[in-house]
DNA sequence: TCTTGCTTCTCTAGTCGCTAGAGATTGTAG
DNA sequence: CTACAATCTCTAGCGACTAGAGAAGCAAGA
């Protein structure tokens, strides 16, 4: 009566099973993001099954646009499942007013942006809107873009 | 008679003139989008007054979330005013289309996000709605957001 | 003249979340 | 035995800056 031998998966399965790609799961491992798995004989990284878990986890997080810090948060309240979930509750609701402040940002500069085109000449340089509109910063509608002056915004 | 000395304003000024700060201006300088200004005895940079127009057209087009190879692209038309500036409308159009884009993938996120915190029961991380959807795929609407599986939308 | 303090200089390294590549090794199928 | 695939480690690159060290220049006041 010997115990079942665990199923141990190598690094591409892993990836295959969670769409992370490989590089990606060895870099999460370099941050200590995921637990540093047993290796083979070889050398090479075999996972537990309960690996998966872990790293769908973080694929989904990281697909709603979590950061890396927060994850590693949201990790570690899972692992703990007796405690108070008011603090994931306040990272998600962190998360998505930084969401919401993005898109913010992002309309008032796409309304710009499709106003300087639609004024366009589509003649010579000389008389181009979106040239113009960018040499002169007053010809602007928006001056609350200039407000927070980090540009971080992507 | 003699031809009046131009003014000539040190990189400190020129940061006061437009927004743009000391460092960035000398990292403009390091990628070539900003020429390299004279010097002077002391070996400080020295700009005429024409390159603050040109730093306010870089700083203005940022503000509007243009990379900068795209302003470098938008700074050589404006220096062919002759030309036809159908490029300019070009860069301008895929702009507005990258912006538009992000801003529906941040909306799906919204909604997403906001899903998991309405549904969240405020107590232990065992129920916690948060946590769970993390933990499961399945349990979110949005396989679209899967879809592309980078997640670069910052 | 000396000193204090501000500005500027160059250079390197860090940010974030990966991605790409080199070059070596291991494992597997024919 | 020979291909070939998968994996290993390590380093460097992306974009657009930002931060910091250590040195040098410069103007005003004592």
């Amino acid at each position: 009566m010997t115990t079942p031998a665990p199923v141990l998966l190598p690094i591409g399965q892993m990836a295959d099973a969670t769409g992370v790609k490989v590089p990606t799961i060895r870099y999460y491992e370099q941050i200590g993001l995921l637990p540093t798995p047993p290796r083979s004989q070889g050398n090479r990284r075999l996972y537990p099954e309960s690996a998966i878990q872990r790293l769908r986890f973080i694929r989904h997080a990281r697909e709603l646009g979590f950061e890396i810090d927060a994850i590693r948060q949201l990790l570690d309240m899972a692992d703990q499942p007796d405690q108070s979930c008011a603090d994931a509750d306040s990272i998600a609701r962190h998360h998505l007013a930084d969401i919401q402040s993005k898109i913010a940002r992002l309309n008032a500069l796409g309304d710009e942006v499709r106003r300087m085109i639609v004024d366009c000449s589509q003649s010579s340089v000389r008389q181009c809107r979106v040239i113009q509109v960018l040499a002169d910063h007053g010809q602007c509608l928006g001056d609350h873009l200039a407000e927070p002056i980090k540009i971080n915004e992507k």
